[in-house]
DNA sequence: ATTAATGCAAAGGATTTGCAATACC
DNA sequence: GGTATTGCAAATCCTTTGCATTAAT
């Protein structure tokens, strides 16, 4: 469904590096996480490590996704809180990324850009602000539905097409 | 504690100007949004609220920022999560803007940057994604902070000081 | 052996909902 | 008067916590 092909070392090495723990849980949880091919809420993560270890509690899991929250392993995503108010995560790429959701289909796209990173300096510059993460969520409408809806009601504010200032 | 010069027509004329009933507790919700000088969580315009009309209920309130949101008279943010999951909400403005989250000493800042357009325009085309909303949540460390602090240990991502590649 | 991580079950916080009562237009 | 909105209280959803038990180094 979506390739993730901008990772580093493993999740494992990484934890292993810092001198963490590895316990069979995490072991399990970090796989889960790095082989998935798609943003995973907690729920989700815990019912597809649970396959593998019928033991693993869901405290584990959130505990496990708040470690590697600190150690900047992963990151968290509200993805528009297009399906309720979850979180999702994922591996961190070497290339920070957005990801439009559209409010139809509730498709996930991704998307990176060099004036992303442009941004990011400008703001760290202007207001001497270190920046730790970013996130940055879309919302709207993806391609597909715009051309299935006929896009003369158009009202997103920024329409692909142009047509629409961006107010 | 932050100025809100940006907005258009009031949240009430908005409203009216849709033809959307107007009660009692939808007018002064409205105005105490519009008057905060702050971003405003659900908890907090409740309790504000309810100085005006102690008859205010907290469902009303959820059930008013769902409709403000919806007509899009509102932008919800998350700020970092930084004390939680609640939200927060600000009238929207005329020039889209971002927030700047301490992790430290908890401050939230204001920016606002042509480029930020510029990549809303550039996803828009590329990925032929009509944008509705887009909300950028930024947290690190504000430049006070960095300052106390001292910055030799700096572990941000992307530091003011430009000592760091922003991977 | 020591210390950190786990499982369990209960608590917590934020938000949503069904329904009868109320208030707007 | 008809219909949308409200208040209330309970429910729901997601996440966190305390504590006794278990497992990693």
């Amino acid at each position: 469904m979506k390739p993730r092909p901008l990772e580093r070392r493993s999740l494992l090495q990484e934890l292993t590096l810092r001198g963490v723990r590895i316990t069979g849980q995490r072991r399990i949880l970090l796989e889960t996480i790095q082989e998935a091919d798609r943003h995973l809420d907690a729920a989700t993560l815990l019912a597809l490590a649970q396959k593998r270890d019928r033991q693993i509690n869901r405290a584990t899991v959130y505990r496990t996704l708040e470690l590697l929250k600190k150690l900047r392993l992963i990151d968290e995503l509200d993805l528009m809180h297009l399906n309720g108010e979850k979180h999702f995560y994922e591996a961190k790429t070497n290339v920070d990324h957005l990801h439009p959701a559209c409010f139809q289909c509730g498709q996930i796209e991704e998307f990176t850009s060099p004036l992303f990173d442009r941004l990011k300096a400008e703001i760290s510059r202007q207001k001497g602000f270190h920046i730790r993460v970013v996130r940055l969520e879309v919302g709207g409408r993806c391609r597909v539905c715009c051309a299935s809806a006929s896009c003369e009601g158009c009202e997103e504010e920024v329409c692909c097409k142009g047509e629409r200032p961006s107010i």
